[in-house]
DNA sequence: GAGTGGTCTAGACCACGCA
DNA sequence: GCGTGGTCTAGACCACTCC
């Protein structure tokens, strides 16, 4: 008899993933036109500066494209295989690959810091950290070599058995940390002895680093992660919007 | 005597701009407080909403980081050497190193596409291509090796002047094109016959490959790039921030 | 000139952090 | 309970594209 009044909270989240997944199921293909703001406005019973929130975010993630006077279109999605432009652990990254994969800890103890991780960790030459060193096999072959270090004062316990499954599944579902930001930086330097023992590596002479330092909500650094790719095995996506 | 009223376009731009330059001069330090965004809009005579888009700006770009309740805190800026997120030039980059760097060009021709470069640029086999070919000297060193690849559709002319100084200069400013986005990739590969005798190789086998698909405003791809790095010299720092 | 996206205003209510 | 940021509304004017 009535009308039916369905509220949803954050109405720009909802367009957004609703014209987000309908990109990525190809139902929208690319250089499709989309709704204008107003029109999309009245679609959802909204204003356009809400509208436009959701259109913003669709640019962000490079799902479509605005053009002034003409409209919003839809871009090829994909043509790009999976960005790890944001932080991606490797249990994300295994499912979105879909390849066997197993994970072998080496490492789950507190040790005494030395210089490179005081140094990275902001911390005194000898304190305490967790230190976990696991690696990763894809396909058969053990290919990156995982070195995570936590700050105690903030991760008290850490296991074996946590090692062995989804570090951050921990962290932010039973410690309740709330993980805001990070800073990634890729370099390639000479492969150690630990590398040649941990991985297969086949005699290769250099390995690829990529060094994560990872900041909670307060802006304090908590972790440092160090992920060791074999050289042929790596590979880096970015999808990078230029600043006018 | 009048009020002197100064009208300014682009409100945002310009609280964004200007608390950018406070942060990044170290004006304002890590962790000091924002005034409210309240406060800011009376500041500026302008109301929320804007203040509040030049306030996400400056969290996109890593400078400040907001906790609702609480306030707008200023970030460690300078812990972060120069992100390359975003699309960077050689000439921008070089800029922003502050070191002597030499630009050789080897070859600026229309050639005709091999089977990678038709596939990269989604050509025809044979059709013409402008073929940009330098090596960048810096700090007395042959380090880097640009292979670069246009369609000649929309970059008629080019001359080795242009590609002595600044492609992009030319691209944007003279032909009037708007480069809109890009797809960057990161891999290691085998150096070539190319790579030894372009550039001061050092017998290493390895070198970093980064290629860049450059799409125009209407989202047709325009340009192809591999930029190919001295293993030793490589670095990408990104800064990334978590979803929820 | 009609339609589009870009910017801005002047309000409003909510959820959260903290004393 | 007060101040903070997060979201939203209902308008407005502008710059741009295209016919």
């Amino acid at each position: 008899m009535g009308t039916v009044i369905i509220v949803v909270k954050n109405i720009f989240l909802h367009i957004y993933k609703e014209y987000a997944e309908r990109i990525q199921a190809g139902e929208l293909e690319p250089g499709a036109k989309l709704p204008s703001e107003s029109e999309l406005a009245a679609d959802y019973g909204t204003t356009r500066e809400t509208v436009r929130k959701a259109l913003n975010l669709l640019v962000q993630n490079g799902y479509i494209h605005k053009m002034k006077g003409k409209g919003s279109y839809v871009l090829d999605v994909h043509r790009m295989d999976f960005p790890i432009t944001g932080l991606i652990s490797f249990k994300e990254m295994a499912e979105k690959l879909g390849k066997p994969t197993r994970t072998a800890v080496h490492q789950t103890a507190k040790v005494k810091a030395n210089p490179e991780i005081a140094r990275d960790l902001q911390i005194e030459l000898g304190d305490p950290v967790w230190e976990v060193i696991r690696s990763r096999e894809i396909d058969g072959e053990r290919i990156i070599l995982d070195k995570d270090y936590f700050l105690p004062a903030i991760v008290p316990k850490l296991t074996a058995e946590i090692a062995a499954t989804s570090i951050y599944d921990y962290l932010e579902n039973e410690l309740g940390l709330v993980i805001s930001y990070a800073k990634k930086e890729i370099s390639v330097e000479e492969a150690t002895e630990e590398d040649r023992k941990l991985l297969d590596y086949k005699g290769l002479s250099h390995i690829v680093v990529v060094r994560n330092f990872v900041y909670l909500e307060d802006t304090t650094l908590f972790e440092y992660t160090e992920s060791r790719h074999r050289l042929d095995k790596f590979r880096f996506v970015d999808f990078a919007r230029r600043v006018h």
